[in-house]
This record gives C-alpha cells, structure tokens and sequence, in this order.
RNA sequence: GGCCCGGUAGUUCAGUUGGUUUAGAAUGCUAGCCUGUCACGCUAGAGGUCGACGGUUCGAGCCCGUUCCGGGUCGCCA
C-alpha cells in the first residue's frame, strides 16, 4: 500500500463511503468556518474536500498550513448532506472526514502570483516560476490534450502503415532557410554541428533507401524572432512523407488524420474534405495565403470599372473591394474604426467606403464621383446590395494585399460575422516556385526541394515567375498548420531549378551533397507534409499563445528563465570547445 | 534593427487639468470572530524607491528629455 495516498483527489465516490483511505496532494483552498473547516485538496487528477472537525487543535492546525503546500491526510469517506452536494466536481457526492494529516512540503515562501489568474500575469514571471504556472487546472488539462494528442497521431499514422524513424539532432547546418542553432565540435576545431530546421533531407533520404510511409513526432530547431504564434527556438512536427506519392495520395491521409484528430479532441464543428484553393485565388479573395474561412467575406476586384472613371486616388491602380452585408452595424464609428484600422496597422493612406442606400443610390466620400453606369456596374460585380456597404482599397500589387488581407480579417471581426464553433480547414495550393527579390532577382519562394509543375519542361519554356510548384500548405482558421510539397527527385530538374534561383551546380551538389547524389541511385517520386504539432494544440485548446500548450517554453527573447538559459559556461568548456568569445561590435 | 503600446503594493489594476495632511481597489499575506463551506463570510493589520536618472514648476505618479525593462508588430521564419 502506498505510503502517502490510497486513492487520488479525483477517484474517491458514493461506493466508497464508510471506507478508511489516505490522499495526498496539494492545498487547493482552505475554507475556515470556526469550528468546522473545508480543504479541497488538488492533484494532477481532481480535487476532493476534506473536512477538520471536532478536535479543535486538529482544525487549528490545519487553518495555519500555507495553500499550495502538499499534505498526507487520512480519513473515512463520507456522505455529504443532500443541500450541501457540490456538483461542479467529480468527486462533490463525498468529502473525506479527517481523521489524521501531515505535511509532506510546506510553501514556506510566498506566492509570486496568483496560479489560477495566471493568464493575467505577465508572462516573465509566469515562465520564471513555470512549476507553480503549470498547478493551474488549464496547464495540466494544455499538458494531458498534447500528451492525448501525441499518441493519437502515433496511432494513426502507425493505423495507415506509416513506419517512425528518429532523425539526428545533431547534424549539419544547411544553408538555406532560417538560422541555424550551432554546436560546436570538440574533436574538430573549429567545425559546428547544427540542430536541425526540420528532418527534411533525412525524410527524403528514407525514401531513397526504401522506406515506404515515413512519419516522426519531430523536433525542429531555428533560431528567429517569437510570435505568439510561433515559439523561438524549438517545435515539434508531424513530419511525414511517402514514397511513389502524389500530392492526392498526401491530402487523402492527411485530411483523414487531421480530420479524425480535431473530432477526436473538439466538440466543434470540423470539415471533412478541405477545399482547395490556389496561392493565386486566396491572395485575390482573401488576400492573405491563410485565409480564415469563418469569415465569409470576400475581396472582389473592380480595376476594370474605374479604369475608366477620372477618380484621383484610384488613378491607375488597382482597385479591390469588400462588401459588407446589410445588418452588420454600419454606424460613423464603424466605419471610422475600420478607417483607422487600415491607416494604423496596415499603413493605408486612407479607406473608402460606401453605403448603398435603400433606393440603390449611394452614400459616402466618393458617391458623387461615381456615374450611374459604373454604379450598377459595381453592385453587380461586386454582389452588393441595398443596405450594404462596399469599402474600397485601392493600391499597387504587393501592397495591396498587406491591406485587402487585414480589413476583411478586421471587418469580419468588427461586424462580428465569423462562424462559431467550427475548424474551417483549406489547402492552398499551387505555390509559385519562383520570385523576385526587390532587385528582381529571381529565387526560391518557398522550398527549393518542391517539384515544379510541368517539370523540366516548364522550367526551360516558361518564364521563372509563371511557374507553379507541387507545394501546400494546410491552414485552419486563419492559421497556417503545415506546409509540404511534392519533391523533386529528379536531379536534372535539380540542377535546372537551382540554375534558374541562381545556383551553380557545384553549389547544388555542395550544399545538397547527400540528397542529391542520393537521387542517383534510384529515387522514388515522394511527397510528404509536416503539420505543426503546437499550433494544432493552440486551436484545440483555444490559447492565443503557442506557450500555453508547451511545458517549458522559452520566452518571447528565447530565454528559458527556469533554468536560466542560454548561460554562461566556464573557461574549461570554451577551450574544450575551441571557441573564443569575441565583443559582438554592431 | 524600425514603428506602436506599456511599466503604480507579492499579483492584477484604478489614479480626473499638475494641487488638500496618509497614492487607492481587488486578490494574496498576518491576526481575530464564525460548525456546512465550496472563489465561504465578517473585522482589523502589515505591505509602495509610482522602472531609473535628469529637467520644468511654489508643487510631479501625472508634463518634458534621456535611459532601462516588458508586450505587440514589421524585418526574419526555404
């Protein structure tokens, strides 16, 4: 029998009354009535009262014992009157009578915050004391659904006949992407191991020596700046890719796993089959790559119409618009705080809107300079009728959609227009393989393995920026969960697609030495997909930061304040590591 | 690195146009009262370098300058 607890603080029931048991755990609450006192004792599990009463130096003491320190109490179980039931917990039929207790570790040191209220701290502090963070109910409840998760997707992909292999963490720094985490070796001088961005050359590798279905819980490692959606340092992936796949054998196991996933730990509405739609048809209708479907606005292009209407500031560009449904509240205010949205965050020079009265006439800054043909002409285009609004953003291509994108996310928000209660899934595909830097050079746009659409064909025919790659992204909700690509196995097609992003082929064979001598021996076509295990916990545990779904995440300056790193190391283990520490002179 | 916002009890916040002797509230902490609470309640108490430095002023938590720290965002994230 166990020393401390014969039962934990969530399992003690009606068919245990009677019954002389210990639990142990934490000091929840303490609820001293004079005579009479109530502890809810907490564990990983629950929480169940217990009660001190009738000896009064028991319930004195027990009134003294600092909450959040851990005790040992033993006892018998026992009904609670019927009035003083408490519903809101498993275990609220019972409440153990005390009839002994000890404690196992007093908090002898005041608390830093308050753990329940700890979304309201300031996140420092909550991550230099993340041991009493991770007491409160919703860290242990992020911790069991990413542990829950884990094997879920372990089990499914094993269910599809995927085979798991570990990756190394210590590897080579690959000179393409994001910054590099660097490890320095101690047996070459002057040589650096590098974490890995993602098991991308690995994956692939495994596809040359046969393994059919790949896929690894995988740690990736950059070193780039945090957001609240993305964690700097470290994140884990479903990484995953087949052999002699398509892009529809990939989407046709993915949606199945993520499908059954957000069923699995959501009671909200999830879409069976993503749709699909183009780089070029998301930028257009929502002008962003990871349109959030929820919101059901949509940007309309109306260049053509004024065009031919002498209205200075839309002069010569191009003109995009989104229309507000009648009922959505359309006041001065509305309208003013969408303006200024547009002009704040997203540096628009202004917003122009108009209201379509009931008669179809319309109102706003720029009715007057609009004829009646052009006005029918817009409401048709545009599907707008009386009682809407129509707002307009007028700019040049790249700046347009840094507006377009943000306003229809703001409008839908503002007007409150967003389905509830659901996981709207997309693919957006048909990435474009190549573009321009501002000097217009030409260079990768995403990932330099993907397989261009139209093969070597395409790449020597058509102009760099019209081509497409076998390149996806899954995005959920307006966040993009994963992206993955058919890849080019095909070492002439290597060779090309580098020369065209300006690679030499000796740069190609030094840079991807393994990879692409490895397609010399007999590649299979292969596609795969890594979707992001904590971004997939931050919507279904509903958290606005990656932080709240890992258990020690570092904070926003890639500190770890626990523990206190990244630290200072000894004069011994710099030599060993042959690194001398210079003055960083920017 | 650029831009925007913030820094006031342990914690989360309020603090009017610069103006009254002791800078408030909630929560937490300490002590007391209370035999059915469940975020128990009630009473009292302790707890402050108003981020730091400098300036304006008869007078600064509030205005100005500098600086430090934090958050967001852009850059970055193939």
């Amino acid at each position: 029998m166990n020393k401390y607890r014969t039962y934990n603080c969530s399992e003690i029931r009606e068919e245990n009354i009677g019954e002389e048991i210990k639990l142990a755990g934490w000091v929840d609450t303490i609820r001293d009535l004079g005579g009479i006192l109530f502890m809810d004792l907490r564990d990983q599990y629950g929480v169940t009262q217990v009660v001190f009463s009738g000896d009064e130096e028991k319930v004195n003491t027990a009134q003294r014992i600092p909450i959040e320190s851990t005790i040992t109490v033993s006892g018998i179980v026992r009904l609670r009157e019927d009035e003083t039931v408490n519903k809101k917990i498993p275990t609220g039929m019972v409440e153990l009578f005390v009839d002994s207790f000890e404690i196992l570790g007093k908090r002898t040191k005041l608390l830093p915050f308050d753990i329940e209220n700890n979304k309201r701290v300031k996140e420092d502090l909550r991550l230099e004391y993340r041991f009493l963070d991770l007491r409160a109910r919703k860290s242990i409840e992020n911790l069991k659904l990413r542990a829950e998760l884990i094997q879920f997707l372990r089990n499914q992909m094993i269910g599809q006949g995927f085979l798991e292999v570990q990756t190394p963490i210590l590897t080579s720094s690959s000179p393409e992407g994001a910054r590099d985490y660097l490890v320095p070796s101690r047996v070459y001088p002057g040589k650096f191991y590098a974490l890995p961005q993602a098991p991308q050359q690995f994956k692939q590798l495994l596809m040359v020596s046969g393994v059919d279905k790949y896929f690894q819980i995988a740690p990736c490692f950059r070193d780039e700046d945090a957001r609240a959606d993305r964690s700097p340092g470290e994140f884990y992936q479903l990484d995953m890719e087949m052999a002699f796949a398509t892009q529809e054998d990939v989407f046709e196991v993915m949606e199945k796993v993520i499908y059954n996933t957000f069923k699995k730990f959501s009671s909200k509405k999830v879409d069976e089959v993503f749709e699909r739609i183009s780089y070029e048809d998301a930028m257009i209708k929502y002008g962003t790559d990871k349109p959030d479907l929820r919101n059901p606005l949509e940007i309309k292009d109306v260049t053509n119409i004024f065009k031919k209407l002498d209205i200075k500031v839309f002069n010569k560009k191009i003109v995009r618009t989104i229309t507000l449904p009648d009922g959505a509240k359309q006041t001065r205010t509305f309208y003013d705080t969408i303006t200024n949205f547009a002009i704040d965050k997203c540096h628009a020079k202004g917003l122009a809107w108009l209201k379509v009265l009931s008669d179809g006439t319309l109102q706003g800054p720029i009715a007057k300079l609009i004829d009646d043909e052009s006005r029918d002409k817009l409401l048709k285009q545009t599907g707008t009728k009386p009682g809407d609004s129509i707002f307009f953003i007028a700019e040049r291509k790249g700046i347009l959609e840094k507006i377009a994108g943000p306003v229809r996310e703001k409008l839908g928000i503002l007007a409150d227009l967003l389905e509830k209660d659901c996981f709207r899934f997309c693919w957006i595909v048909d990435f474009p393989m190549f573009e321009a830097d501002e000097n217009g050079k030409i260079k990768f746009s995403h990932n330099p393995f993907s397989m261009p659409q139209g093969g070597l064909k395409a790449l020597s025919e058509k102009n760099p920026l019209d081509i497409l790659a076998y390149q996806y992204d899954i995005v959920c909700n307006g966040v993009e969960l994963s992206s993955g690509a058919v890849r080019n196995h095909d070492p002439e097609i290597m060779v090309k697609a580098f020369e065209i992003a300006g690679y030499s082929e000796e740069e190609l064979k030094r840079k991807f030495s393994a990879l692409f001598n490895a397609f010399h021996y007999g590649a299979p076509p292969h596609a795969g997909v890594a979707p992001g295990l904590d971004r997939m916990l931050m919507l279904l545990a509903e958290e606005e930061s990656i932080r709240e779904v890992i258990a020690f995440p570092m904070n926003s300056k890639a500190e770890d304040l626990l523990v206190g790193a990244p630290s200072v190391v000894s004069e011994k283990q710099l030599k060993e590591a042959n690194i001398k520490i210079i003055e960083n002179n920017n």
